[in-house]
DNA sequence: TTTT
DNA sequence: TTTT
């Protein structure tokens, strides 16, 4: 994967533990919100807190090491690739869904660096 | 903004002339596909192409960029961050949707660089 | 500064309390360094360490956050860019730095985020 | 490699042709400068281009596209990661490097993207 | 919808 | 030493 054509990286928390899906070939596929905090002041001096949401979806080794390690509420950081898909659902609209698909898990604030 | 927390970064193909909106306020925004391309070879050593687009969307002094020199076609690199929002179609349907936000433009292949 | 055309990040562990200066225009400016670790098995199957040693860079409102929160052990993210400078050592001899200047810090495994 | 512990990016132009080393056991070795340039405006309106030159070594199958492709005054991108080291210049005097690794290079503004 |  |  070419980091120069399409490259994202996030830090933050993961929003809920990991929904992990064995496939038939052995390999696992981890999917997780993971939210990302920035903080601003306003006009009025206020401390403002913007939270975006991002799906994160991973394979493989990747996928296990969030299995093992990266439940509910750590911080970690993410890097990988933005992919779109497109997909029906149960009333039969059309949805698209741009995912992260990641290569790589850090986990952060942690003594022993397990990570991929 | 932050990089670390929260950055994407695209190289590829403006997919078609850019719709500039022109606000009230006299800003403008700027928003059109980007074509990322990578190149792998299959199994049976064929070239396989995989394009991934991406929705850019731009404000202020990077929409007027956008608007100027990166029109369809063009090759351009892209950084910023990751936002969803949803918005309700024409069909009442609830729709979420992820683009790219950008605060920089880079005009590559260019012999005049004017770029942000 | 463009991330696009020079652009670093790195995340590892601060080496020692940050240097810091004060400029007689008031103006701080922080320095210290920083190691990254990687760990890979060698074809024995050993885990393997390899650290790397930055040398980082900032100024202002950045240095100043680096002075309060980025002491000797912490693990922080840095975003910046790469510049190089020369200058003659005490014996006259040309030498050659390359510094990553930050300007941007994350605090991380803090509960408290107080990062920039 | 972690792209998210040590991870550098840079786009600019070849500034002669690279130095390609071809080792014992056929890898081969790339070396060469690659010049980033910013611009910007000082307080009297001039336009002003800072210039930063970067050392950028790679091996195996990226020093052959660059041996190949990117030659004198080219425009590329460049991935990798920072790396130091020390070695005794002529004079017995302790030198320290620092270098960008690449391990991904990308053709800019070429008709026919050749690129890894 | 781009580009190669 | 590049490029604009």
């Amino acid at each position: 994967m070419s980091t120069l054509k399409n490259h994202v990286q996030l830090i933050g928390n993961v929003g809920q533990d990991p929904q992990i899906t064995n496939l038939e070939s052995g390999k696992k596929v981890a999917r997780f919100s993971l939210a990302t905090n920035e903080f601003y002041k306003n006009e009025k001096g206020e401390k403002i807190q913007n939270t975006e949401w991002h799906t994160i979806v991973a394979w493989g080794k990747t996928a296990e090491i969030i299995e093992k390690y990266a439940g509910k509420g750590k911080e970690i950081g993410v890097a990988g690739k933005l992919k779109s898909r497109s997909y029906e659902d149960k009333d039969g609209v059309k949805r698209y869904v741009t995912e992260v698909e990641a290569n790589e898990i850090l986990l952060l604030g942690v003594k022993n660096g397990d990570s991929q």
